[in-house]
DNA sequence: TTGTTTTGTTTCATCACAAAACTTATAACC
DNA sequence: GGTTATAAGTTTTGTGATGAAACAAAACAA
């Protein structure tokens, strides 16, 4: 773990060259990409209108998609004068499992490449300082008991799991998961189904709840392309997503908007730093502060608030206030200046978006020229608890769109 | 300026289609940035061991960049058994202008794309509250006499010019200089000199200081590549560069590390915030407190710590735990865990180097799995006080470097 | 002088896509 | 109902990129 400074290759290969195959394997993609991006469906004159390709070649590369079982022909649309199109849509044969491990749920989803939940299983329980090994083949037991009776009609892509630790981008290594307890682990080998996580997609929660707002159905990216996401938890996830790439920085660990220091001489944090925004905004530092029970709901915030408690006001106040200061740096270094609150930051956001959205306006660089958008994620207001859990899904389905090639074979 | 909420492309083009001229374009890159990387002359044959092109199709993209101009062939090298390989290098033919404007200087420089300095003119002066017409007018004029007489042996590819301040990415548009009390300009059209600016490449000071950092010669890359750079000047820029590509955000403005704050309750900035970085590093900032002059060389504040001064001593402390504090913070949200000092902080780097490298192998996320590295930018220690001169030149060189197509037209 | 080795070139086959002609399937109009 | 207009999708042909393999060139070595 305390490794010394890593060897840098000295000379790693620039990208490989291209060939002809490598136009099919483009040219695919763009198809493909087109036609899940579209909230309508396209025909193949559609799609080589939109792509500049001609219909001849599309043509082609639509067959191909066809074979593979990604996409399906619907019935022929007529009205108007000319050959009728033949719209070609997503298929929802092929799906992927999206899995999240939490301080307090497990939660496995089934998720086709239309976007659609298929299936859903949910425990709760506490899960801080639990054994690894055992949640984790629970886990895939409960993956496996899920996909039965799906398998007749479905064809599975690939599994995506989201913890609440760091993640060693590439390796699919957990680091560490301080809320859970968990060190160093491989989180495919312990789920003991390598048929479920061969090639597993393992994420940080934040960035697959960043993927799930970025694409809220596979391949099809919605209205916020760029945006800085907060998970709030017992800790403050966050990820910065750029043109819909979620940034990853060398190791994968860009973006934890969490341990930006509000105040140097603020509380120490496990991190190794000192007033982190961590420390006023996590759910149990807020709840605490508030004189409430740390794994004490929402609501019951909300309503010590509503009911005049001043402890409440003043903690929500603290964490309004460390969310400012760390959100306008953070827009200042990144230059995104739009800013979506997940987990109890969205819940809360009633009293935090006035503040921060005037925050960020007033004292951001950018915050003059584009008038920031400070917004609640979604998934809160649809009471969607684990939007990490879709995101891993979508991560995993949006690899077969990005290269339809890899998946054809 | 003070637009509202700008209106969205509701779909914006995915991106274009392949075809075989791609794959060409893609291969000439290859090539081209194969050879120019290199820190040794490599055959047609080496080329195609590296790139796994076979040599028949490396011949043939060679032959383009010679005739473009791009690259030379050199006298044979025996003293093996086979056939003599003839090695390929960079042309010194093209070049390019690579310009800076500061609040205390000018400066344009000639630089050929194989990195050699060619020619130079610099002039001193103070241009806060100047007038940029005046200013941008007489640097096209010195531009154009520094290139008298060389344009019978070299071809000017373009030119780049460094600024202070806000460049809109794309536009090429000054949105503001604080330091030099400049806004809303176009350089390209207030220099008046067509010929020369024709594709102006404008940049932030300290986003092209970065790329002279990363990009030592054209094309190739020194041992940094991923790292935060921090330019002090009167103002403390930043830029973030991955994997040798500077970070731009959705203005090009990313990189504002002298807009993190470090203190909430610290001194009002004129950005609309409060406490930020540049409050407390900036050159002038750190002059008053320690009693000098503002403008004052940075050998006069070291003069005065090591002659005993306390105020010397607590102002650079001071400016110390605030970089401490940005840097960990700027370093867990980017996940780039090396930092390049410049301007009066590389200047600065005896006392400042063991700190902040302390601060983030201790504070920062990274810290424990990297060993990040804090290190002074050569630049500083070669006298050299306007790299980003240099930068701005490289960058437009490596234009022609990653897209040699489009230059052979 | 002959053989060996490596570089660089030539020739030919393959495979994507573009262009254009062609076929198919509908609506609109007389 | 027959004809025309219109648009979708397919077939055919040509172009241009790379790869593979044979070939030519230029050195060293025995």
């Amino acid at each position: 773990m305390d490794t010394t400074t890593s060897v840098r290759r000295p000379h790693r290969a620039l990208e490989s060259s291209a060939t002809q195959s490598t136009v099919r394997e483009s040219n695919l993609a763009l198809v493909a990409r087109t036609l899940f991006d579209s909230p309508e469906p396209l025909s193949r004159a559609d799609i080589a209108a939109a792509t500049t390709l001609t219909r001849a070649t599309v043509s082609r590369l639509v067959d191909d998609l066809l074979l593979g079982g990604i996409v399906v022909e619907r019935e022929k649309t007529a009205g108007t004068p000319g050959r009728p199109a033949t719209p070609v849509v997503p298929h929802n044969r092929l799906c992927a499992l999206g899995m999240q491990v939490n301080a307090g749920f497990t939660i496995v989803r089934l998720i086709g490449l239309d976007g659609a939940l298929i299936a859903e299983s949910a425990t709760t329980g506490d899960l801080v300082g639990s054994d690894p090994a055992t949640v984790l083949r629970e886990l895939g037991r409960t993956a496996r008991r899920l996909l039965e009776g799906h398998l007749q009609t479905r064809r599975l892509v690939g599994a995506g799991l989201a913890l609440p630790g760091l993640v060693r981008s590439g390796s699919g290594l957990l680091l560490r998961a301080p809320n859970l307890g968990w060190t160093e682990l491989a989180p495919a080998e312990l789920m003991a189904a390598p048929d479920l996580t061969a090639g597993l997609l393992v994420g940080n929660e934040a960035d697959l709840a960043a993927v799930s707002i970025a694409y809220p159905t596979p391949g099809r990216q919605g209205p916020q392309r760029d945006f800085i996401y907060l998970s709030g938890e017992i800790g403050i996830g966050g990820a910065a997503v750029l043109d819909g790439r979620v940034m990853a920085g060398r190791h994968g660990w860009a973006g934890e908007i969490g341990h930006v220091c509000v105040d140097p001489d603020g509380p120490p944090c496990p991190c190794g730093s000192r007033g982190c925004l961590e420390r006023f905004a996590g759910s149990r530092v807020l709840m605490r502060a508030a004189g409430l029970e740390p794994d004490a709901p929402v609501s019951e915030l909300i309503e010590a608030i509503e009911d005049g408690s001043t402890a409440a006001r003043a903690a929500v106040d603290a964490a309004a206030a460390a969310l400012e200061t760390a959100l306008v740096s953070t827009i200042n270094l990144l230059d995104i200046p739009e800013v979506v609150l997940g987990g109890h930051l969205g819940r809360l956001g009633r009293y935090l978006l006035p503040r921060v959205q005037a925050a960020v306006r007033g004292r951001a660089i950018a915050g003059r020229f584009d008038g920031p958008v400070v917004s609640v994620d979604q998934h809160v207001t649809t009471d969607d608890a684990a939007p990490a859990a879709t995101g891993a899904a979508v991560a995993v389905l949006n690899q077969v769109i990005d290269n339809p090639a890899a998946w054809l074979g």
